[in-house]
DNA sequence: TACTATTCCTACTAAGTTGATAGGAGTTTT
DNA sequence: AAAACTCCTATCAACTTAGTAGGAATAGTA
């Protein structure tokens, strides 16, 4: 399972990627209300990407964040690390954070290479999910104010 | 992450299934001291597999655990899923532990599609592994006393 | 019937993680 | 100088994890 800050920030960051404008800074208080993230906690979720180089910050009364570089370039697997850490299901296998499985010798472990196909195929889905794909799914989902295509699209739903 | 627990019950379950023969009781306390697993804590993991419907047990003097269906109808998901819960990444994408994601909307959840792909890739590779495949791994890597197989490849690597 | 050896059960504990909140320091614009 | 942000440290309650303690229930054996 990936933690409750794990998928504030993905929501976070979709919300920042879905902006009009992309140099726009984003506020967290605006992103808080919403997103419906707590606001103090968001803020050091917010913090943890600036740090995992995912986004940029500005203080000050003007201040905000935007995306360090472009949504296509963000991958999922990117942000998992950053805050929740290994995607693998054991430290042994795990390629950004390896650890070794205390109590296992790791050349005759049994079950490394079941956990080895599951990390592979993992990533290999994760890699490949930037933060524009998802952040096309959102926009689809919930369209924007003033945005032309989803208003049309909504009227048509009737 | 799986937890250390999960990790001991893989490691009990390939020791029992492991057994030359398959009708032999095998003790905890065998278990414990071939395996390094804390005897107590071992107990209580051997206890869950047992209301997990995949060990037999007998109480007594003779007593001990035996598989209750053979190891290669044993699949590593079903382990997991007795002691750590879900495999899938997010609640709202569990086959057998599903519960909402509180505070967002299902029905136009961005991030469930990624998750559902996970999960099934995961699935895909757990439920095809079986306890029998993990123990032929364990018998090929570890060879046992008297056999006879192993004893010359043993001495055939000098 | 004792005795012994095993599983089984309830309860407890220490350490670590998760999901926050509090309070204020630093920074930038007006 | 004031206002409005980000940033930082510390703290907290609830929960989870990894294990331990002590003994009850059960089964074979002398």
């Amino acid at each position: 399972m990936i933690s409750h800050k794990c998928k504030y920030a993905i929501r976070a960051l979709i919300d920042i990627a879905a902006q009009h404008d992309p140099n726009k800074t984003v506020m967290s208080s605006e992103i808080a209300t919403r997103q419906q993230i707590p606001k103090k906690f968001l803020e050091t979720i917010l913090r943890d990407l600036r740090n995992g180089r995912i986004l940029h910050s500005r203080r000050g009364s003007t201040g905000g964040y935007t995306l360090l570089k472009p949504a296509s370039e963000i991958t999922t697997t990117e942000i998992i690390r950053i805050i929740d850490g290994p995607i693998a299901l054991l430290p042994c296998v795990s390629l950004n954070y390896y650890a070794s499985c205390e109590g296992c010798d790791e050349s005759t472990c049994q079950i490394k290479g079941v956990f080895e196909q599951v990390r592979d195929k993992t990533l290999g889905i994760l890699n490949h999910t930037s933060l524009a794909d998802l952040r096309d799914q959102y926009l689809k989902n919930t369209p924007q104010v003033g945005d032309k295509k989803s208003e049309s699209a909504r009227s048509s739903q009737k």
